[in-house]
DNA sequence: CGACTTATCTTGACAGTGTCAAGTTTGATT
DNA sequence: AATCAAACTTGACACTGTCAAGATAAGTCG
């Protein structure tokens, strides 16, 4: 798994390949399909362990963050581009769209996991009666966005984003458009 | 090209393949090599036409839309929505992740018109001094995000989206963070 | 008409890939 | 000492992109 993620990090989201694994972790070519059943299992392995990195890197900012709902909401914001800084071509990986196995154990609870942060994260915004979807979408659409967008249009390679320069800015769009329906 | 379209289709955003693009084209294994020169030739390719129908779809929108800038605003990210429920393969293709060729004319025609006309779309709301960028990324953040996350995570077939029945409320939440700083 | 040039394709080869079946090693258990 | 299962290795197969070389046809020009 550790050549996996050397690999993504070299070759890119889709240059995952279990015989150049193997061969970086010095066994012969098919001993990770042993491991891993095939090309996809070893995926949603390495997927998993990004989610798994992932809701540690929002966990951590929510542990300092201060005990409002707008704090701990800008909170995993920033532990959510904390992770894409860190382990760019993890977050790369995870969000480039292709298919995981969603039977795989490991997988499917760090995923749930991270939208269940989330989920948590929003639920003092949504207005009594309204469904939680409404404002997940638009928080999860507007930091994941930011970082996605920017990450993948304007980084050859995404390691030089350090700062995000607008995630405060577009916070306050969003605690705007938000803050009429907190409930205390 | 319509081959391979169809094959995004049935095999999903990394199906492409030369060899069977050729085969359900009728023709040796190696002459769509010759046309574009190579696998990201074709897929460069590919890409242009989906975001020159991309740009069609905004465009469609403005064109009945009503002129104010709120109306302007809403009816690009309709029509962005038209376009990933129209050719749900394009959509997730060209967001898929995967780089393509800026050196292509028509693929860096096209897609950099999609971002023209979203820019034009958000200068209303640029406050004096400020930079485009921050509303730009707000909304597309929200736009897409909406669609992509609909798209790659609820669905296994994406085909069952015609209504996107959050659109309008997130609308109202991006017009409501926004509203304060119309030019008139 | 005949030589040429060009575009379009075919054929054949090569290295690389995932995947499977079969054998092998290794270490622990009984 | 015999057994057994885990962790591989080896070898094969079909598939992939890519390249070089040849074939075919159409058009151009002297």
């Amino acid at each position: 798994m550790d050549a996996g993620v050397a690999l993504l990090r070299t070759r890119g989201a889709d240059g995952l390949s279990l015989r150049e694994c193997a061969a970086q972790a010095g066994v012969s070519h098919a001993a990770p399909a042993y491991h891993f059943k095939n090309l996809a299992g070893l995926s949603t392995a390495i997927a998993a362990r990004g989610y798994s990195l992932f809701c540690q890197a929002m966990t951590a900012r929510l542990a300092r963050a201060e005990d409002s709902p707008t704090a701990r909401l800008n909170a995993i914001c920033h532990g959510y581009l904390d992770f894409a800084s860190a382990q760019p071509e993890l977050f790369l990986f995870i969000f480039s769209g292709q298919q995981f196995d969603k039977e795989n154990e490991d997988f499917a609870k760090h995923s749930s996991n991270a939208y269940a942060i989330l989920r948590k994260a929003c639920a003092p915004f949504v207005r009594p009666g309204a469904e939680p979807e409404e404002v997940e979408i638009l928080v999860w659409s507007v930091v994941h966005g930011y970082a996605h967008l920017t990450m993948t249009r304007k980084a050859d390679n995404p390691r030089f984003l350090q700062s995000w320069p607008k995630l405060d800015l577009l916070l306050e769009h969003l605690d705007r458009a938000l803050e009429k329906s907190v409930k205390t």
